[in-house]
DNA sequence: ACTATACGAGACCGGGAGTCTTGTAATATC
DNA sequence: GATATTACAAGACTCCCGGTCTCGTATAGT
């Protein structure tokens, strides 16, 4: 699918480019994002700043590409059976992925990033939240064609609940992503036995 | 209760403060929390940047005085009769607080700064989010002597849902927060008959 | 060979945060 | 009233960082 044609020139140095990634999620562990600087990325990595600002927008972009190589942990899709099983099979997917040791300081940072920086709140949404809330779209769409599907709430009201709660666990009050919190989650919106 | 010793000095001058919290969140919406500059703010109060310094600690401080003097629409904690009754009077109040003018832009900007500044978040979470999630406990306590409170969920996933659904809105989706969601919320959270 | 692009290194500039200084104003104590 | 104490507005000052630019070099296609 992707046939790239060639340039003429030095193709982009692969090896810098996995060497920024991974300092930036080292730095945002060591240092918070507030200490994160792109002098200090680019030294870190061995790179020099250009390299940086010729391929990203931002740090927070740096960080959103570095997460989602983090996390090319796929969110599963397939077909359980019943509502009650994919969405506990998602929300498992999800701890996984939110539960990773640096994942939650990239999230932090991220999040906060896209408040800050309109034109990066709107990549973030689009590139991120968007594809995440699509993801549970699946689901839901299925529990409708099999008749799984409470009445209420709507689609749209059950992503603002499942992704809603995760992040002001992150963001909020700190508290883990247990499984604890994904059976509460269930038994909220999931009726009882319809 | 508050029998202040006055102590010898000039006092604190009460028009500055106001001024600096009124040029505070115009400055917000106006430049964005990323705009906001203490020399702007200063300049914009007519104040010296040193009184800001005197008695806050970042402009997020302030914003967050601010906030608090913006939102003084006390929560309502009166017993309705009953936990759906008084969750939706909960949820009500606190959409009419969030749907104000510059409220959400002061919101973000405040959470997103509890995620840079690790003092800051300390402050916000005990001296903010903790005081909401108290509001709540009122509610599901009441609830829960009055026999009305469901079993599941535990009241602090509770707490986590109508809050998290709440910022998930105002960081993420930039959705407003209307009625509809107060509805989707009691559908969520109270169940159907018990 | 020639052109085009990327690279690491680092100089450079502008702006904002935070501190300090100066001269003045307001209050308590004596 | 005199003195001590604290707050005030204004602005100078330093430091750090983001972002751009320059330089010499490296790696590709033509």
């Amino acid at each position: 699918m992707t046939e790239e044609r060639r340039s003429p020139g030095r193709p982009r140095s692969q090896s810098s480019r996995e060497a920024i990634l991974t300092a930036a999620i080292q730095l945002v562990a060591e240092v918070g994002y507030a200490g994160l600087t792109i002098d200090g990325l680019a030294s870190r990595a061995g790179v020099g700043k250009q390299t940086i600002y010729r391929w990203w927008a931002s740090k927070a972009d740096v960080l959103l590409e570095a997460g989602a190589a983090l996390a090319d942990v796929r969110v599963p899709v397939q077909d359980r059976g019943s509502y009650e099983a994919d969405l506990r099979a998602f929300l498992k997917a999800s701890y996984r992925i939110v539960n990773q040791p640096q994942m939650a300081d990239l999230l932090r940072a991220v999040m906060a990033e896209a408040q800050l920086n309109p034109d990066f709140g709107d990549r973030f949404r689009s590139g991120f939240l968007q594809r995440r809330r699509e993801a549970l779209a699946v689901i839901t769409a299925r529990a409708r064609d099999r008749g799984d599907l409470p009445e209420r709430p709507a689609p749209g009201t059950v992503a603002d609940v499942v992704f809603g709660t995760i992040w002001y666990r992150v963001l909020a009050t700190r508290q883990a992503f247990d499984k604890r919190l994904v059976e509460d989650l269930i038994t909220v919106l999931v009726p009882p036995v319809a």
